[in-house]
RNA sequence: GGGAGCAUAGCUCAGUUGGGAGAGCAUCUGCCUUACAAGCAGAGGGUCACAGGUUCGAGCCCUGUUGUUCCCACCA
């Protein structure tokens, strides 16, 4: 072994290592039990970040441990097509080439996003393998992969026969400027200052100068600052019941207003309840519209009447489907008015249009009043063109049968989420699920499977194109030019990525999934889509569990992200300090599902504790060289051995409960604690003595169980530090041809009989413990050999232990005794489990500092005792608490009464000697 | 606006079914003791956000208040 830990030396070795024996590999072997898990298939366009640097350790150490276990874990690896997030790359590589995405045929741009994938798709998955990942690699998918592919196919014309798809206009986001569909995932809003418009309408009949043709003559006669009859007009505002008044609108678009086709108030709204039914004349347009009713208008926002333009409104989309007004579309695909708007304004972009309005309707004295508001204004989170919502045909899928079920299988426990809280997430979400608009004006995805004749407009939905029209027998018949949304393909990954729609032998054995590991971001994007698909399809669950995990944030709390430069790269990272340090570091000091601030001491610390692991095995290794050493257990142990032995058995059980339960955090700090305090601080320093003895014999046995205990400790730990772990476990056994193998492929521990200690050995401990806080505390250099009582009833079982004591307190002379008196010396004292130990320190001791020290502890004593007192004194406590406990207060009681006896003693003792 | 979470040591966070508050980092003191200074030994540090309630007993359960974070919607 090297004398320092190196982790660049061994881990890039022993990842080529597992891949040759094909460790990795897991078969549908029927003698075993599956375990799988499905990677959460990063972005082909993706560079590793923390986020997935958390999200795939974890799911190495839970499949990494499940192997150890015996079962046949497959830990499926893939990457996601990521239709929008490509396509944009892709353009922007087309752009620099000075070729625009829209002027390129379809098979051109598919051919260059193919090109992109294979250059850069299979980044992340090198990336994934610094990291230790052990996924089966031979089954790596990708979505757009031919099987895949089929799988959509066959899901797509699936719904579409169940009558669960249907094709119909909805608003969409539309980006103006990249002139394509947003979903509302790539919507960014930003909080923008600008005005909220007060329009007065005129109630139809009134007299009005509102007609267009006015505005011209108007404008003819060199108007435009004031409007005679707008002063009477507005004595009329507020008396909203008289006949030929206005009702007033507000709007923070008014360029929409031409596209209006109702104005709506609340139905309950008292002071506009007389206009229902009735309607106004829009100005500008001279259209007449009517005005309805409709609770989604709230009584006191702006004026509680609300203008209503279904074609650039999602919410006023939905009012005109409910009372079926027309569909007026103003504004175009590039953002300019359309010729719907009117001579006056079509051609002009939608924002100077929407000044010329303002002005417009300030010289026809129609506009009320401009209040500062500032509001969420949607932006295309690319280019940062404010997105329009357009009126566009697109295809659903109906979410309504489809969530009943998932909602079903969750409640009933058939789905867990881990933690639990994500349940409400999840139900939350699906119980307020609306339909799913699939479709996606794009190129590089899933191409939608149907199919338009020409002629008579008839659809067909199939695999392949029908080469005439079913219904007229005509020949035109043409593909529909959209794609399907990336989580669509994403939804059937549990399954597609096994065979389906193939009957498969692996999807047969390996199906349901066990665990989906992955953040609480997307639980509505994927984990609930996977789970109706799985169940749709496949009449099963996609996985029973769904451990849910946190966000990496920074130091400060805040996303790391690429835009604010925050973020640690993890790659970075790995080179510095070993991909150990990282994935211990993720999964030390952490709580299933929340988030994490990551700073370099965390890093840190995991990479001193690899270092410490490194050079414990470095001890245990070098002393071993030469030795005879016994099997475990075929010996008499000693009360040390059979004191880490039993530690030994408390954390297997601890961290394998742990694991089970997925709570990695836990695991890694009980080995921790484990590893770092028993195992190195104690038992290997007790263990000196003997080493360094000329008894060989017991030199051996010693060794024997530093071996057995530091092979235990890299198998459980094994599955957060697989690298260090492995390179020590291999040189550990390099004697033994038999051991020689992968320690992944060897079996986890089980907890070991015959290792409970038959005494106390945490006493010795405490003697030692006892004595080194009074030489620290007295200022006696560590160097200086010193004398030691100690006054207790079980000499015999202390005495046999007293190399120790002698070792670790750098103590050359230990005296036993149950009689305090007998000690004529000057001493400071310090209390143990079942007694007491002094040290004389002759001038080196400060009688006053010891009395104050003694008095102190003292007055903690007697705290304890009014506590115990209190406690003890009342008959509801001593009646209803558990029995144990009460006797357990009884002897805590006792004992400080005892302590404080013995703390007064020794201040008598010491004040005697000051007279003296 | 709807929903969820969080508030514990200077900092980052643990704390299982209610039964005397823990870790890592940081701080202070002393040490290169032949595995490790990326280390060893010792020490200090908390009104568990606030106010009530249930209970023999509350960091934990209930109600309210304050602060804070996130998700969804995006209200003209």
């Amino acid at each position: 072994m090297d004398k320092v830990f190196n982790p660049k030396s061994y881990e890039e070795r022993l990842y080529r290592m597992w891949l040759n024996k094909g460790y990795f590999k897991a078969d549908a072997d029927k003698s075993k039990t599956p375990f799988t898990i499905v990677m959460p298939p990063p972005n082909i366009t993706g560079q590793l970040h923390m986020g997935h640097a958390l999200n795939n350790t974890l799911q190495d150490i839970i499949i990494r441990f499940k192997r150890m276990r015996g079962f046949a874990a497959l830990w499926l690896p893939g990457t996601d097509h990521a239709s929008i997030a490509t396509e944009l790359k892709v353009a922007e590589q087309l752009k620099k080439e000075g070729l625009d995405k829209n002027d390129v045929s379809r098979e051109y741009f598919l051919e260059r996003a193919r090109q992109w994938k294979e250059l850069y798709g299979g980044k992340i998955n090198d990336q994934l393998k610094k990291l230790g990942s052990s996924c089966d690699w031979s089954r790596e998918a990708f979505t757009m992969d031919e099987n895949l592919s089929r799988s959509v196919k066959d899901a797509f014309i699936k719904y579409y026969r169940a009558g669960l798809l249907y094709r119909g206009k909805r608003i969409i986001n539309w980006c103006p400027s990249c002139k394509t569909a947003l979903s509302d995932a790539e919507i960014e809003y930003a909080e923008t200052p600008s005005f909220l418009w007060h329009i007065k309408y005129p109630i139809a009949g009134a007299r009005t100068d509102t007609d267009s043709d006015n505005l011209t003559a108007e404008r003819a006669a060199g108007g435009g600052t004031a409007n005679a009859g707008g002063d009477a007009d507005t004595d009329r505002l507020t008396e909203y019941g008289r006949t030929g008044g206005f009702i007033i609108v507000a709007t923070t678009r008014p360029e929409t207003m031409l596209g209006d086709t109702a104005v709506a108030v609340n139905p309950d709204d008292a002071r506009y309840k007389a206009f229902i039914g009735r309607t106004v004349r829009l100005p500008l347009t001279g259209r007449e519209i009517p005005i309805i009713a409709d609770s989604y208008v709230e009584k006191d926002f702006g004026s509680g009447a609300v203008k209503i333009t279904p074609a650039h409104d999602p919410n006023d989309f939905e009012v005109g489907q409910r009372h079926g007004l027309e569909v007026v579309k103003v504004i175009g695909d590039d953002g300019v008015m359309t010729e719907n708007a009117g001579s006056a304004y079509a051609g002009l972009d939608r924002f100077v249009c929407r000044q010329k309005i303002t002005e417009d309707l300030k010289v026809l004295g129609l506009l009320e009043k401009a209040e500062p508001y500032t509001h969420n204004v949607g932006e295309c989170y690319r280019c940062h063109t404010a997105v329009e919502p357009l009126v566009s045909r697109q295809w659903f899928l109906k979410m309504k049968p489809l969530a009943e079920p998932a909602i079903k299988f969750v409640k009933n426990k058939k789905i867990e989420f881990v933690p639990r809280k994500y349940e409400k997430t999840y139900l939350n979400w699906m119980n307020n699920i609306k339909d799913w608009c699939v479709s996606r004006q794009l190129i590089w995805g899933h191409r939608i499977p149907a199919y338009y004749c020409g002629d008579c407009g008839h659809t067909v939905v199939e695999a392949h194109a029908p080469k005439v029209c079913s219904a007229c027998g005509s020949a035109a018949i043409a593909q529909d030019e959209d794609v399907l949304d990336t989580w669509f393909s994403s939804a059937l990954w549990p399954f597609s990525t096994l065979g389906y729609p193939k009957k498969t032998k692996d999807l047969d054995f390996f199906y349901p999934t066990n665990v989906l590991v992955t953040a609480y971001d997307i639980i509505p994007f994927w984990v609930a889509r996977m789970i109706f698909s799985g169940l749709y399809f496949m009449k099963d669950v996609p996985f029973s569990e769904v451990l849910i995990h946190g966000l990496v944030r920074d130091a400060d709390g805040h996303k790391m992200s690429k835009s604010a430069g925050n973020g640690i790269d993890p790659l970075e990272l790995i080179d510095r300090y070993g991909a150990d340090a990282l994935r211990f570091s993720l999964s030390f000091n952490t709580a299933p599902g929340s988030d994490t601030r990551y700073s370099r001491d965390k890093i840190e610390n995991a990479r001193n504790f690899m270092n410490k692991i490194w050079n414990a095995a470095r001890f245990v290794i070098l002393n071993g060289e030469n030795a005879v050493i016994p099997k475990p257990f075929t010996f008499r142990l000693s009360d040390a051995d059979k004191w880490i032995l039993g530690k030994l058995n408390k954390v297997v059980r601890l961290t394998t409960k742990a694991l089970e339960k997925y709570d990695v955090g836990l695991a890694a700090a009980k080995l921790y604690e484990f590893v770092w305090d028993d195992f190195c601080d104690w038992y290997i320093e007790l263990s000196k003595p003997a080493l360094y003895s000329d008894d060989a014999k017991r030199r051996g046995e010693c060794l024997s169980i530093l071996n057995f205990v530091l092979s235990n400790i890299l198998k459980l730990l094994h599955p957060f530090v697989p690298f260090i772990t492995e390179e020590i476990h291999l040189s550990l056994n390099g004697k033994d041809a038999a051991a020689d193998e992968s320690i992944m492929i060897s079996e986890w521990p089980e907890a070991v009989k015959k290792a409970a200690p038959k005494e106390n050995f945490e006493s010795v401990i405490g003697i030692i413990k006892g004595a080194r806080n009074i030489r620290a505390e007295a200022n006696v250099p560590p160097s200086k050999k010193i004398k030691l009582y100690i006054v207790c009833e079980k000499e015999k079982f202390f005495a046999k232990n007293v190399l120790y004591i002698k070792k670790l307190c750098n103590a050359d002379e230990v005296i036993f005794t149950s009689d305090k008196s007998e000690i004529k010396e000057n001493a400071a004292a310090a209390v143990f489990g079942f007694g007491e130990v002094l040290i004389p320190l002759g001038e080196l001791i400060d009688a006053e500092k010891e009395i104050a020290k003694l008095e102190k502890e003292i007055e903690a004593a007697e705290k304890e005792i009014q506590r115990g007192e209190g406690l003890l004194s009342n008959p509801r406590y001593v009646e209803k608490a558990p029995k144990e406990l009460v006797e357990k207060e009884r002897a805590k009681l006792d004992g400080n009464a005892g302590l404080r006896r013995k703390l007064k003693e020794r201040i008598a003792y010491l004040r005697g000697e000051m007279a003296r």
